[in-house]
DNA sequence: CTCCTTAGTATCTTTTAGTATACTATAGAA
DNA sequence: TTCTATAGTATACTAAAAGATACTAAGGAG
C-alpha cells in the first residue's frame, strides 16, 4: 500500500492513541469491557487521578469509550469500550507486535556493538 | 487478539512514530525510497531545519532510516528508508485507514448533533 | 460527631516538545 | 570579490503535557 503523504490521516489516529497512559487504559478496557474508575486506577497505580480523568474524558469525547454515572454516594462511574472503540484494537495489536520485535532488534544491536568493541 | 496490558509493547512502537513531523517524513521516504535533506524539507515546507534534523536523527538512531553523507561542497546528505523501517508501513497504513474513517465518524456526529438542536 | 469511601477539581510546578531566528563552512559561479 | 547553495548548529523562547499535592461532596458505619 502507498499512502499519499499529502492526504495522510495517520495523525488523526495518533491523536487518539497518544498520551502517556492512553494505550494501557485502552488495553484494560478492551480486556475487561467495563471497569469502574477505581478499578482502572488500581490497574495502573502510577497514574494520577488528574491524568486518568483527563485521558478518560478525551477518549469519551472521541466516542472510544462510554461513561455511565450511577447517582449514588459514594459515587460509582463505569467506563466501557464502545463498538467504535473496538475498531482501534487491530492498530494496537499491530503496534504491540511491532514493538515486541523492536525490543529484540534493539537488544541484538547492542550485542553487535559490544562484539565489535 | 487479546493483548495482556502488563506486557504491552505498544509504547515502543509509538515512541518511534510519534513526533509532530515523523509520520509525514516516513511517508515521504516510504514513497520515494531515498531523498536528500533539502528534498524532504521542500516536501514539508512548514518544518524547521532544527526539527527535521532532530527527527531524522531519532529515526536513524532506531535503524528506521539510513543517512549517507557525500563529502562534497555544498554538502549532500541522502536519507533512505531501511528494510527494517519498511516494517512500519502496515502500522502507518492501518492508522491512515482508521483516521480516514474517523474523520467521517466525527463529521457524522456533528450532523446528528445539529439535527437534535 | 468523626471517619471512610469514590470520583472527581483546583492550583502550582516541572518536564518535554516544538518554534523562531541567527549563524557557519566552503566550492564554484558571476 | 561577492553571492549562492546545502546541511546543518546554537541560543533563546513558547506551548503543551504531565506530575504533586491538597481539597470536595455526601451518605453510611462506628
Amino acid at each position: 500500500m502507498n499512502i499519499e503523504p499529502d492526504l495522510c490521516r495517520v495523525e488523526d489516529a495518533l491523536e487518539i492513541i497518544v498520551g502517556k497512559w492512553k494505550p494501557i487504559i485502552l488495553l484494560h478496557l478492551l480486556k475487561n469491557g467495563t471497569m469502574r474508575f477505581s478499578e482502572i486506577k488500581r490497574s495502573v497505580p502510577e497514574i494520577t487521578q488528574k491524568m486518568l480523568t483527563k485521558h478518560l474524558r478525551e477518549l469519551e469525547e472521541e466516542d472510544i469509550i462510554e461513561r455511565v454515572v450511577y447517582p449514588q454516594v459514594p459515587p460509582k462511574v463505569e467506563y466501557s469500550i464502545t463498538e467504535y472503540g473496538k475498531s482501534l484494537e487491530p492498530i494496537l495489536a499491530a503496534m504491540h507486535e511491532w514493538g515486541t520485535k523492536h525490543t529484540v532488534h534493539k537488544k541484538q544491536k547492542l550485542v553487535n556493538q559490544t562484539k565489535t568493541i
